[in-house]
DNA sequence: TCATGTGCCTAAACCTTCTAGGCAAATGAG
DNA sequence: CTCATTTGCCTAGAAGGTTTAGGCACATGA
């Protein structure tokens, strides 16, 4: 028997891959083995343990997000570029659900630290400078945004908005346009 | 050995209990058959499978929260309205973690249409009486709510606003203040 | 060409899910 | 009250996931 070439970064894309086609919860270290043609026990010479390879795929989406995210505000301001944000994670949801749900997993502090986490949010505060907020409404609106993309996106990632008038596309418009007249009209204490 | 008295709801009720202690994803067949200090094989009497006990304990949760939605929205209308049924959202995810995850918990269809899901989008629907908001906007605005509340609460309940300034309570209360005022000002087309 | 280390292996323990079949306690009919 | 039936929890066991310990062989560099 050959050797494979097995390597914790090669096994954490293919678990991201396995994430998209089975669902987060159903990869496994056994189901990346077969995936491999190779036993078991093999892959615990490059993950510590299972929870080893979910936060991997974690924090390999939260990259892949930054990237995206920060490719999609090059060059864009104001409502523009709170559009493209809000794509950039409803798109990946839906092209990738298995590693949009990955995302979602609990970090460790430590994990937290080194993830990608703090891209996102200073990703919406450059979105924020088309606006006219200062701390602390900065940071609630924030907050809001992080709220809204992430609810909107694993609501209709869990179905509910499917078969029902109107179509999620449509209201996905619509509360772009609303969030960005809240914006710009944010309302004072 | 006598007899313990399961029954499907009685291992429900204390599966919910378990998911709030140890969380929702650690809620397992062996786990419960140990709390009642019985054989694991005895509990596939009162459920068909795992599964089963997860969208028990799933739809349990909806209705819980459906109940505390209807208490709290009981003569209230407009922003009072609005405040009373966030917090019930936000007051149960902090109290029963375990529960507020399995209310998560993507749902069959069969399952989806025994659920509360019905009874919540009508709360919703209530709030927005307080508001001048007619078909399709209103659909829009109970996604948008939905949205909010669901994101924000899981977010929270993930660790994202703790440690860090200002504190979560703040942000919450300006968030609804700018809902509020959101709702007042919908935005045309 | 040999020494070393690494990669994947076998083996085995332990846990969770789930099915099949059994005995005994509870229940209800006569 | 007694007996038949139902029901509740049991033992046994298969199948699959996680993880550790230890071994052999292939790759690497001296």
């Amino acid at each position: 028997m050959g050797r494979v070439g097995l390597t914790t970064e090669r096994l954490v894309r293919a678990g991201a891959e396995l994430a998209d086609e089975v669902g987060f919860d159903q990869v496994t270290v056994s189901a990346l083995a077969r995936r491999f043609d190779v036993k078991v026990a093999s892959l615990y010479s490059h993950l510590r343990n299972s929870q080893d390879l979910r936060t991997g795929i974690a924090l390999l989406a939260l990259e892949e997000l930054a990237d995206r995210g920060a490719t999609a505000l090059a060059g864009r301001a104001g409502k523009d570029a709170l559009t493209a944000l809000a794509n950039v994670y409803r798109d990946y949801a839906a092209e990738h659900p298995g590693r949009y749900a990955a995302a979602q997993l609990r970090l460790s502090p430590e994990a937290a630290a080194n993830s990608a986490g703090s891209r996102h949010a200073r990703m919406t505060r450059a979105v924020l400078r088309g606006y006219d907020l200062t701390e602390p409404d900065q940071t609630h609106a924030v907050r809001l945004l992080g709220s809204v993309f992430h609810g909107y996106v694993s609501l209709e990632l869990g179905g509910g908005f499917s078969h029902s008038a109107p179509d999620s596309q449509e209201t996905w418009t619509r509360i772009l346009d609303a969030l960005d007249a809240l914006l710009r009209n944010w309302p004072g204490e």
